[in-house]
DNA sequence: AATAATATTTAGGTAGTCCTAAATATTAAA
DNA sequence: TTTAATATTTAGGACTACCTAAATATTATT
């Protein structure tokens, strides 16, 4: 399979979460690709078996198509984290090189990867890692916006790839594993504020 | 640049050792491409001054050309040795997977991989690995086949490619870093033996 | 229910990289 | 030196994955 499905499928997946009908207008926006495009690559697909795809109505992932996605989201979030664990890349720099990575690692490597880092179970931005198999375990937790003031929390997961921002919010030591106590939420999307070993941080609802 | 144009730098580059003028049909060899489309590939990289093809004479590298290939062979050398020594895996299939991640990681990324590595300047077959700014040193060793019988030899570096041989030669301890002593070639082709620890080994003239 | 706005698809192209078959150059042999 | 063998290039195609502009469907609004 070429790079571009495996990044079809990816998407497909990320944006309908596996079951959801996706439109080509998403898949177009996500991939950077145009609409026309994204519609003559889903009529592809659809012929490999890999997507349903009602005109008009968007596309699903079939069996076939989801193990593909799921493998190669797989791929990427283990080469994220080896990016980051073995090699030092700053968690920003993972996302884009994992994004190329995935297209080329053998099943082998990536069993070997997968080894090395002990079968771990999230990526640096605290995303599940599927199972060679195709399981997918999603940690139960809530964006922040849904949170209660006063309450402590514990940074889950991460879900920006852009590079700026997730070096801003490392600064602000919002990363997975730190914990927070969450003191107020301004009305009409006005900032956050949290609290951080003592220290306050505030922050606008991106 | 494109894979395919990295794939082709780097043939030439291994072909006519950087100044020797290389056939357009060594390269249809090498690449397994038809001669007709190597023509047609070559006329683009002389288009963008990466090679010097004069009609039916070969092409040579430009400096730029070489530098490129240079950057290229660098990155799959130190792939190699990273697959190998740090995530174990076996030196008859670390080429094939170094030939796809060659052209995907990024420069950044290529220097942790040599930092991590400390700095290498050999991979699993003894190959040497070009500099960060395209410097390349070769060990001085002579084929065995140039070597007079009766000497004490040292396995510098190996050449082949092929998986299933360098299965056999390794289970024959022909592995760069161990040392022989030469008893004997046979004439017309025949055999070479070798002693390796008061064993002897026998092999054919590949 | 008709119309306007939006989303999607169709039609017609392009660039990159490969192919086979035919034509032409070069080199080797008679 | 003419001919035969071999190497290289040209001509004409194919396939993938993208594009823009135009046509058509769907959905939302009046």
């Amino acid at each position: 399979m070429s790079m571009a499905i495996e990044d079809y499928l990816k998407a497909i997946y990320l944006i309908g979460r596996s079951d959801r009908a996706v439109s080509t207008s998403s898949l177009a926006e996500r991939l950077m690709i145009s609409p026309a495009s994204v519609t003559e690559m889903v009529k592809k697909l659809a012929g490999k078996r890999l997507v349903r795809h009602a005109p008009y109505r968007g596309v699903t992932l079939t069996e076939k198509g989801r193990r593909m996605a799921l493998s190669t989201l797989r791929n990427h979030r283990l080469i994220e984290l080896f990016l980051h664990r073995v090699l030092g890349l700053s968690w920003d720099k993972v996302h884009n090189e994992a994004e190329r990575w995935e297209h080329v690692i053998s099943p082998e490597v990536i069993d070997l990867i997968d080894r090395h880092l002990g079968h771990p179970s999230v990526d640096p931005h605290g995303a599940p890692i599927p199972t060679a198999d195709g399981l997918i375990e999603y940690g139960n937790c809530l964006p922040l916006s849904d949170i209660q003031p006063k309450s402590r929390v514990e940074i889950v997961r991460v879900r920006e790839r852009d590079p700026e921002l997730l070096r801003y919010l490392e600064k602000l030591h919002l990363v997975p594993g730190n914990k927070f106590e969450l003191i107020s939420f301004e009305p009409y999307g006005g900032p956050v504020t949290l609290k951080y070993k003592g220290k306050k941080i505030s922050l606008g609802l991106e």
